[in-house]
DNA sequence: TGTACATCAGTGAACGCGCGTTCACTGATGTAC
DNA sequence: TGTACATCAGTGAACGCGCGTTCACTGATGTAC
């Protein structure tokens, strides 16, 4: 191994979070283990129901494991609800990538991956946006937030032909935003299919996404 | 006193309810003072960390006392909501009494009262749409939120100058819903405030009602 | 290379806590005669 | 009217429970020489 070899060597392990290279003391990863063991009861159970006790159990643990890789009990949800996040914008990303930009199918697109990301993780959705209490106030989760929705933004005043995220291209991307949002949570509490009659959720994303885009 | 003065009594006192009467006996109301401390707890530390003690606390009861009004716990908060319910419609007729039939201003002041019901009051808010497990499953409950909804079915008739609930009135209420429902998880998150720029509110409601309402 | 040492992930037991619900009871109130 | 009785709202103590977090510890692994 040449002198060469070791530095990049050495610049990849720096590379390597410290907390990962941690966790491979023991366990290998029981870091990740935990945040999959608290996605999995947030979604069986609720945020509220989740327990650290319970997490350790799944994942074969002591109580007090835990207590070496987070902070406490929040520190875990949060971590978890990051994680999440990361998930989401990658599903954006790839859900808009074949899409002609400036196009309203973008928008629909983004709409509907907001809507399937809701679904599919029902737990993690509502505890990022359903808590009342006790909210999860990370500055990490506050920032992946903010950029998540800036895309939206960006594609918005694309769909409108304008470079710039003006007054307006904010307007219309909140009411987007409010009314995926919503319905998200209307389709978790089946309100669309009790109280919605026929109604077609591909259509009315897509309509609503022209009525938002549409010049008054 | 007569003999009619007595059948008169009798009959009022039969209208009062079952429940009301057995409450006088001590107490007074403990019932009804228990759903108000229940909502008080509700309001400030939100449902999941409301407890039975505490609301027993606050009315100066022993913990055993609302077993006699309540079946269990889950009972008290069902019983809270729906009062709550019957608030939010109140004020719902109260918005639009004064606005001319026909008129979108109709909607928009629906909407607005929407909001301002969730701000007004988060927690039953989120109680009644926020849980994710353990959702409160109640058939007076589903009773009076269909029959809210056929309200703003109606109005979204009216202003499409229908009299029948079609599935494209059906559409557009459940549109207008959405928004406004996911516009009111959006405000006690902070989001328009920390990410809307300068957006009006009130504004942005009646651009909203306007744009469902128009002929594609 | 082999060895002695340092690190620190995970253990197991313990803590104090507040919870929801139950129980036999007490005593104020309404009612029948 | 006065009295005896029935009702049942509210009591106070107790229960078993699972929780979050702490502590001194153990022992597997990485590292320096």
């Amino acid at each position: 191994m040449t002198a060469q070899d070791k530095q990049q060597l050495a610049e990849a392990r720096d590379q390597t979070s410290d907390a990962l290279r941690k966790e491979r003391y023991h366990h290998g990863d029981l870091r990740e283990c935990l945040i999959e063991a608290t996605r999995r009861l947030v979604e069986d159970k609720g945020a509220d129901k989740f327990s650290v006790s319970e997490a350790c159990r799944l994942a074969g643990v002591s109580t007090a494991a835990p207590y070496k890789h987070f902070r406490d009990r929040n520190d875990m949800l949060v971590a978890m609800v990051i994680a999440g996040m990361m998930r989401h914008r990658e599903r954006m990303f790839a859900a808009i990538k074949d899409l002609p930009s400036g196009s309203p199918l973008r928008i629909k697109a983004l709409g509907q991956e907001y809507v399937d990301f809701a679904l599919n993780e029902p737990g993690v959705f509502r505890l990022k946006f359903g808590g009342y209490t006790d909210r999860l106030t990370d500055p990490q989760l506050e920032e992946i937030g903010q950029a998540t929705f800036e895309i939206v933004l960006r594609e918005v005043a694309a769909c409108l032909g304008q470079t710039d995220i003006t007054a307006d291209v904010r307007q219309r991307g909140f009411m987007l935003w409010s009314f995926v949002h919503g319905l998200s949570f209307l389709l978790h509490d089946q309100k669309l299919s009790d109280m919605g009659g026929d109604i077609d959720l591909d259509f009315m994303l897509g309509d609503i996404a022209e009525r938002i885009l549409r010049d008054v």
